[in-house]
DNA sequence: CATTTTACTTGCAAATCGCAAGTTAAAAAA
DNA sequence: TTTTTTAACTTGCGATTTGCAAGTAAAATG
């Protein structure tokens, strides 16, 4: 795992199957992309972005270290998945899985708020 | 303000007027909110929860001094407000705002993405 | 007035962040 | 095939943030 990162945070317990503050689905939620970088790395997803270099590339300037923790830590709870880049290659892409697709509403609603109270921002992200 | 408690978070600018990493409204709305505890705090609000002791209460245990901190972050977002818990008395109970209340798509996506995808999870939070 | 409750603040060690620089393997170019 | 470039990370480290425990002061209660 790449030093110097960190974990998002330390949930209460360790030990496989609970690492989790409370039964509440949004407290849970949020031990998996409770920060500022998650949901951008996800938005990106959302917008075609596929590679390390474009989540790099998004105008927020995401750090490297912690853009490998991030991926870690999605491929890990099953939100992203890998696939070579072309057919044999050894590079790697970044996809949502299913669950990770599932985010969509989350990231429309948050959208949608800030478009609405936050003047001066503008929308990437289509439904 | 509390100290030991910190931002959630260093913007780009410190100026008045756009403290942002990107025009993105989801990277503003994650500016404001992108962290372990501060969308716990506005789904007591949603809950019925008002006081400080409630929030201390949750079964997730925020600390004390973060929650000073983010409450009078999302005070000065204009997300919450306080007002007397009784008539002239010098207790506050807080509240959502409008802009505070319209976070209620986003919480009951989180939810509905957490009751379906993690097992164990249970909602308090209704439609 | 004495006690309890509420709403915080403070101190501090440990964890995390974020910048800058370094590394390594794969791909592309020559 | 050798060289060069690009992609994808890793490492170091100072600054910031977190979270626990303890302390405090004002308000409410008895």
């Amino acid at each position: 795992m790449a030093k110097g990162a960190g974990k998002i945070s330390k949930p209460v317990t360790e030990e496989a199957g609970s690492p989790r503050r409370s039964p509440c689905p949004v407290s849970c939620a949020l031990d998996l992309f409770g920060d500022r970088w998650t949901l951008l790395i996800i938005r990106d997803l959302f917008l075609g972005r596929s590679r390390f270099k474009d989540f790099t590339a998004s105008p927020e300037g995401i750090p490297t270290n912690i853009l490998s923790d991030r991926l870690e830590r999605l491929l890990e709870a099953g939100i992203v998945q890998q696939i070579p880049v072309a057919d044999g290659s050894k590079r790697m892409a970044y996809e949502l899985t299913e669950k990770g697709s599932d985010l969509r509403r989350v990231l429309i609603s948050m959208r949608n708020w800030g478009l609405k109270w936050e003047p001066g921002t503008r929308a990437g992200l289509d439904e």
